[in-house]
DNA sequence: GTCTATAGGCTGATAGAC
DNA sequence: GTCTATCAGCCTATAGAC
């Protein structure tokens, strides 16, 4: 059983995925609901409290992988598997979210923004460090750009959510072999 | 010498990049460019008009930058590689407005959302095939799915914009070495 | 080509009846 | 917990003086 705040929760994020936070009105999302705008009111403070409690969770998840793996027994390039299948599992949990991943988070406000700012930067750090241990242990190419790798590694892991969409006729865990092939071993 | 209009899509481009179209007021615009905001509407007819000014002239090189490559003499994994510099070439000739098509191309309205998503559809096609023509002469390997493929290497590719604003430390010719390493040849 | 004034509508949010 | 009524402010866009 769904409580008001959840169905709430789940609509706006459908229409946010769909028109972008800026462009979705407390009344479209009232409507999507089967309530007047007035009424949401009941259950939220503010539109802005709907987007926070959207971001942070996701936030919080990959946050909390990050870490698992960062402290896990696995060789770093075992590790870059691993964040790989990171992101295919909070893509999952946080299907329609996921879009603010990519660029509505800039929407936060006040404090909630420079949180997710911070988790932000943590994580590619964490990410980074990760890749400068596979140089070292040279378990890739030496001569890769860090900070090319990690950014197109990411970009694609962030882009996700949007090609699932439109292509589920491709198994979760055919979906990981494949993309940990593509981005970490490349086409050849 | 820049004309009136020049200057209002120039502006446009940087507040669409930073807070999105829906989250850019015609009165912001205005106010960047240093006029008040019904001014603008002596030179344009309305906010969707500059939207479409924008996304279009990037659309079109894509397109026909596509043209050029496929209809090229290069081996089809050159093709690739030649689709990996179109894009650094593009994002540099359209630095602030490459942000609408990762997102905000979403707003364009009637037969201009039409023709971009039918370009894109289009381009992506193309791309397709040339990956299938890859694999055909045992450029790439032929176990790698060409959807996962096609998505990650194009994620990468569309977010390029907003990482070369950060990262500016790396000249164009190595950036361009390198991501055609990362995106085509892995981490290895 | 700029401005002021203004239209008409939508925005997020509140007050108070039921 | 829903509703109607309402608010003040902002939105895009137009009219018309200069």
């Amino acid at each position: 059983m769904k409580t008001s705040k959840e169905t709430i929760l789940k609509e706006a994020s459908k229409l946010f995925r769909k028109k972008g936070y800026a462009g979705t009105s407390v009344q479209d999302i009232a409507q999507a609901v089967g309530v007047k705008a007035a009424s949401l009111y009941n259950h939220i403070s503010s539109k802005q409290e709907i987007l926070q409690e959207l971001c942070m969770p996701i936030s919080r998840q990959f946050s909390q992988g990050m870490i698992d793996i960062s402290e896990s027994t696995l060789n770093p390039f075992e590790k870059l598997q691993a964040i790989v299948s990171l992101h295919i599992k909070v893509t999952q949990s946080f299907t329609d979210s996921m879009s603010l991943i990519t660029g509505d988070w800039i929407h936060l406000e006040g404090g909630a923004l420079k949180e997710y700012k911070a988790s932000r930067k943590n994580y590619e750090q964490s990410f980074r460090t990760i890749l400068e241990h596979c140089k070292k242990e040279n378990l890739i190419d030496k001569n890769i750009n860090t900070e090319v790798s990690l950014f197109s590694i990411l970009s694609s892991l962030h882009w996700l959510y949007s090609w699932r969409e439109r292509h589920q006729e491709i198994s979760s865990i055919e979906l990981e072999k494949q993309l940990k092939n593509c981005l970490l071993n490349g086409l050849k």
